[in-house]
DNA sequence: CATGAATGAGTTTTCATTCAT
DNA sequence: TATGAATGAAAACTCATTCAT
């Protein structure tokens, strides 16, 4: 008589399904829209499920943010500190960054975008993981940007807004991927390269930089 | 027997009123953590009042993302195209906006992070909203990036991209200029404008870009 | 400054036509429905104005039911007892009434459907006014129920009982007539008519009456 | 942190105690007087309940309509067709039918009296559940009134008058009995019955029925 | 372990009614 | 007199959360 119930799986996959199915959700319709209901019918399984492995529908939100957050740090990590030695140059770090957002929409629009808008409950928790993201990012830009013979040519606070703006304008053009289905994260950093490299000194001729 | 009665003030004042604090609260908590109420409260006037005047929820966040998206495409436009000639060129278009993002925190959070966040009701209208903003900067960009004999330098798509770049980037960086009060909007495009010039060209002699 | 004001109208015809337009907008949609401000507008004022004349909701409701109730007495009063003699037969009073039924859909519906079904604040008033009906339909029914020498035939219980039946069945068939547009009330009371004179008495002989 | 919860039931149970209720409620004091949550309380559960279980208060009086309207049509039926042959007359069908709308009190008030008045949202299911009612009623005057040889002398048409004329008259009726304690349903429709046989022709004799 | 049943607390929305002009 | 501005009170509906089985 009673409703069919789910195989029992052991606690990590089962935990595992439903922040997967909770990053999904989220990333759709956002925080407060998402019940835990819908998540629960996405993952699969029945409501209090939820309540007995993840609490409440705050720690679920924050277990998904941590989860994306050392996603996305691990990426970058990975392929800026490979096990071995040749660190990769800046441009290549930011096109591994650039394809991680674009090719993994639901986290990063949970992370950035979803996790960002939500006030109080948490503002810390969400500070902790972007700062993460962040000091991952900025790593990468001083990794990039030695000279050969290996002195840094950006302070650490200017490496910190390079960081930012990577952040900032991936985000930003992931959107405008999403509206060029002709481009790819890779032809697309080959655009911004290029308006970095060729671009940026001549068009400023007119423009007399700040002295 | 009803409650002592708000000084009457014409009907176009209170909806003023009205949307300045909805842009407030909004900006703090995001829609749905929002209540009407609240920003009721914080408009000085009760519920009933918003309902009457702007007919739901909905409709009051609607008019709060026209009216801030009107605000900024008006001050890039008026900085960029002032009703005499002298254009300005990219970097001081730039500071103009991000001064904007700087001192509007309300309005940018509104209109970039909380807007964008929404699902279905509103995503027309954000789109909508968004698009005029993009156009505005990409407008800006073009006109900054025009040779002195008047050709351009960047194509459309590129101007693009690099407004949606400033944008990623001044939504990011905002966030950066809380954190150190040290700096200011003007301080912060200095650093950005060295680090474009300078920096990029000379760093990146040991990456070799995209043949 | 000020919007247009009505043309000073003398109370007793601002409240025929506050009244008038109540009947109207109750009929249609009920009490609950009817909002204050909807009468008002169908009466062309504002709605101030309906408290100021009628002092309430209730009031005004309450006064809908007993102007349509003097109404239905006086349009059947006038067709029995004329001011000179000739009383009317059974049938021609009937007459009478269905076509009041019919032509003042408003009205009826007002007085007989919607005042019925609301509870408390107006049970006695309507109580009120549906017995001032009754009587005087029981009054109709004995009045043409007279033999020629002037007995009755009907006692008074039963005639009542042959107004309630006239009154449930003008409610009910008025329903009717509006599905059928072929018919009017005159074809409809000639159908009754013949049902009850020559119907009766032979279908009915397979069907013992109770002794 | 929760109050003390009710007994589990299954939901068959709840639905009908919660239409029981509401069929209850609904006749008392009309659909928009009366309030989810006193129907709720009537039925002795909470609010949340009747939204789980019927969706909306709209969902919630469409299914006392229906429910009631298969009472009655299930009465009639079976006291008209019973399993086996000997049809009812007219006059048993009416007094089963009068015996229905007496007993039932709520029932009819609900189905017959507030579904009317209810406007948009409702006129369709009404509609419907009128027509059942009606046209079940039909076919007990039709069966009612055959002659001994099977022959039909009433007309479809006027079958129907003959049930809109019992179905208005048992409801404007039902009020008669409850004002006189000392009638029953059953002495009612004797009473009837009699000024139907006896009484018609007679008092007649005066009024010149229409040629 | 798993789930159907149940609810407290809160939100948006509406409306009769009043007041200031 | 007449009306635009304003609100208290209440109703429909939702949802995170818990408990009994």
């Amino acid at each position: 008589m009673a409703g069919k119930q789910q195989q029992r799986l052991p606690r990590e996959v089962r935990e595992r399904q439903m922040i997967d199915a909770a990053v999904r959700v989220f990333s759709q319709v956002g925080y407060h829209t998402a019940s835990v209901e819908e998540i629960a019918g996405a993952a699969g399984i029945s409501k209090p499920m939820v309540y007995i492995y993840l609490g409440s529908k705050e720690r679920l939100f924050t277990a998904c943010i941590h989860r994306e957050a050392d996603r996305v740090v691990e990426t970058v990590r990975a392929a800026v500190h490979p096990d071995e030695p040749p660190e990769l140059g800046l441009w290549s770090g930011l096109r591994v960054f650039f394809r991680f957002v674009a090719d993994n929409r639901d986290s990063w629009t949970v992370l950035y975008q979803h996790a960002r808008t939500q006030g109080e409950p948490f503002a810390k928790e969400v500070r902790a993981a972007r700062n993460r993201v962040i000091a991952e990012i900025t790593a990468m830009v001083v990794a990039g940007t030695r000279m050969p013979g290996g002195e840094r040519i950006v302070s650490e606070r200017d490496a910190e807004i390079l960081a930012r703006i990577a952040i900032g304008a991936a985000d930003s053009l992931s959107d405008w991927l999403l509206e060029h289905p002709d481009e790819s994260p890779d032809s697309l950093v080959d655009r911004v390269t290029d308006l970095a490299l060729v671009g940026v000194e001549r068009y400023n001729t007119g423009d007399l930089p700040p002295s």
